[in-house]
DNA sequence: ACTATAATTGACCATAGTGGTCAGGAGATA
DNA sequence: TATCTCCTGACCACTATGGTCAATTATAGT
């Protein structure tokens, strides 16, 4: 990467590499086109391959990225002094709606980069990203009160059954808001439905 | 379509069924190449279009046959005389497992049909797809005992709820087991875990 | 055995897309 | 005026695209 690109505006970085995350997440490392990536960000084609060397030093420069900001703004903003499983759950999903809101593509780039085999991941992002596992874990888990299940259920299991059906739910949800832009709709009707069903979650797995 | 098609061998007819729909599941009509279905079908690109008049021909058999498969070989083969609403998605996830043994790539193949804009759906198939969803709906919730969720439970929201949780599961699992041959492999450890988690939802999710 | 027909092939085609280059232009600074 | 940074798109060699077709082989009927 040209030292250069990190003088542009911020506007003018930010275009391109949204471009660049959006074409990788959804087409894989090999399939993406800079073409591609260049009629998005609305640069010329010379405009890139001055900036990046190449397209695998484009990758990886948008992959770091990805990576550091995924500690930064994201991971580092979950409170973790509250004890209460679900309702550390609920936040988890209220700072992920937020960063997806600002930076739409990181989430979804590293799931698929790290999920490909035909992705050229350098060691030390891969080191990121497995450090990042680690830390997602003990941001989930860590500092849980676990006497607040029902007795008569293990909480581990008590723990994933809980996750999947956030899981799920996410899923529907985006699913059903696909193709809308997030951005300029009003989401507190679904923040209110989501809450409704965390109470429920609640009711079952907490003793009365 | 050639009608000659339907005279082959199975065993052929077969070969370039699954090398096309697993082409067009990964990669979209337009990102699929006849090139790569062609090898991995084993025979001769001028037979392909022997078969069939272009891409998109074969597209639109391909496409059906899923359609039709589904109805015969999966949504008539779930027994709907089951009223435990946990039992019935029980045994839902176990036709859909032995589905999915036989015809691995037809599931996927309709996930991303009706879900990309580039792809070129001919009416009947869309019909087909929407009449699916409606009977996929009746399949699941038609002639369900509602009387034996927990009296403080809304029963609209414990179905969900239990609906997310399995298919939360099920996508963890898909994850865990993704690049394996599942054909090969012994899944009961698996089913009996299954199980295990649908006793735990019985428990929190029925009165006593 | 001969013939007619059906089945199969891969070299070939025009076209479009690939990652990457580079001579040159524009604008600022010295 | 000369030098430097930023930026461009025409252009390159190359690969892949969907599709064709003359030629070959297998099958069947007589």
């Amino acid at each position: 990467m040209n030292p250069a690109f990190m003088k542009l505006d911020l506007d003018k970085q930010k275009n391109i590499m949204e471009a660049a995350m959006r074409e990788f997440a959804e087409n894989g490392y090999e399939k993406a086109s800079t073409n591609r990536i260049v009629k998005e960000a609305g640069i010329g084609k010379g405009t890139l391959f001055y900036y990046f060397k190449n397209k695998e030093d484009l990758y990886h420069y948008v992959l770091n990225a990805c990576l550091d900001n995924v500690f930064d703004e994201l991971l580092a903003k979950v409170d973790t002094t509250e004890t209460d499983f679900i309702e550390r759950l609920k936040q988890i999903a209220q700072v992920k709606a937020a960063y997806h809101l600002e930076y739409p593509y990181d989430l979804s780039l590293l799931g698929s980069a790290f999920l490909q085999d035909d992705a050229p991941i350098p060691e030390d992002a891969r080191q990121k990203y497995e450090k990042m596992i680690r830390l997602q874990e003990t941001i989930i888990y860590d500092n849980i009160d676990h006497s607040v299940f029902r007795s008569d259920l293990d909480p581990e299991k008590a723990f994933r059954l809980i996750q999947w059906t956030l899981y799920g739910y996410q899923e529907e949800l985006t699913q059903r808001l696909k193709q809308q832009d997030l951005s300029s709709i009003d989401l507190t009707p679904y923040w209110e439905e989501f809450y409704g069903y965390i109470d429920e979650l609640k009711k079952v797995f907490y003793h009365v």
